[in-house]
DNA sequence: AATTTAGTCAACCAAATAGTTGATTGATAT
DNA sequence: ATATCAATCAACTATTTGGTTGACTAAATT
């Protein structure tokens, strides 16, 4: 599946994860965005626009400003692959269930 | 977190997703696991060294040959990297729970 | 009307990725 | 001892990625 291409691919970047860290709290303008980090408008862009190819982030045009938001379908997606192959390590580790368990006390 | 790059970096190819579906139904020489694919043996180590490189997989010699096997870890850290934003998205979409209780009926 | 602001676009560059082939190493089998 | 098999290494190529800059478009402000 090509899709899942373009979501592992997009989260397998600092910046584009730091950019999914960013928008959980909330949809914001792509300049918003883009002033935390040491790089060009431009390129906060593009990884914007990568973020929106996986599905993983939607970009909406008001006036003349793009706000981004996350779009949770992406992520789900991910977690689904992952999740197939839980079986097969949870051998090895903690099992999921008890994995997010712990986290959820946290 | 460097480490996610290689993580996500390496689940973003879709040769090496295979890779891993393979190797969930157990452990298996190269030779084997590069069989299916139409590419040289020496494209398919370089992908197992990507997944090496990020935990996803060991790879142990035994004689002439090198045994690979899924290493679940890497994984692990994959879901909980997805699952911190579990919160921001489960407004959207079913939560994770409701989603992995459905997958276990299957 | 003129300027600033938000963002894109096109062209370019360096580094990484995904693949190849040919030669080589090291372990097994004849 | 020789041949074979598993796999790596080195060198090379093409494409993608991550970034830059300068020119441009379109919306808001003054």
């Amino acid at each position: 599946m090509q899709h899942l291409d373009l979501i592992f691919g997009a989260l397998g970047d600092g910046t584009r994860r730091a950019i999914v860290a960013r928008l959980a709290s909330g949809e914001a303008p792509l300049s918003d965005v883009a002033a935390p980090f040491d790089m060009s408008l431009t390129a906060v862009s593009k990884h914007v626009r990568m973020l929106s190819d996986a599905g993983l982030v939607v970009v909406e045009k008001r006036g003349r400003t793009r706000f981004c938001r996350l779009e949770g379908e992406g992520m789900r997606q991910a977690i689904e692959w992952l999740n197939d192959y839980r079986v097969f390590w949870e051998d090895q580790l903690l099992s999921l269930e008890e994995y997010l368990a712990k986290e959820d006390e946290k």
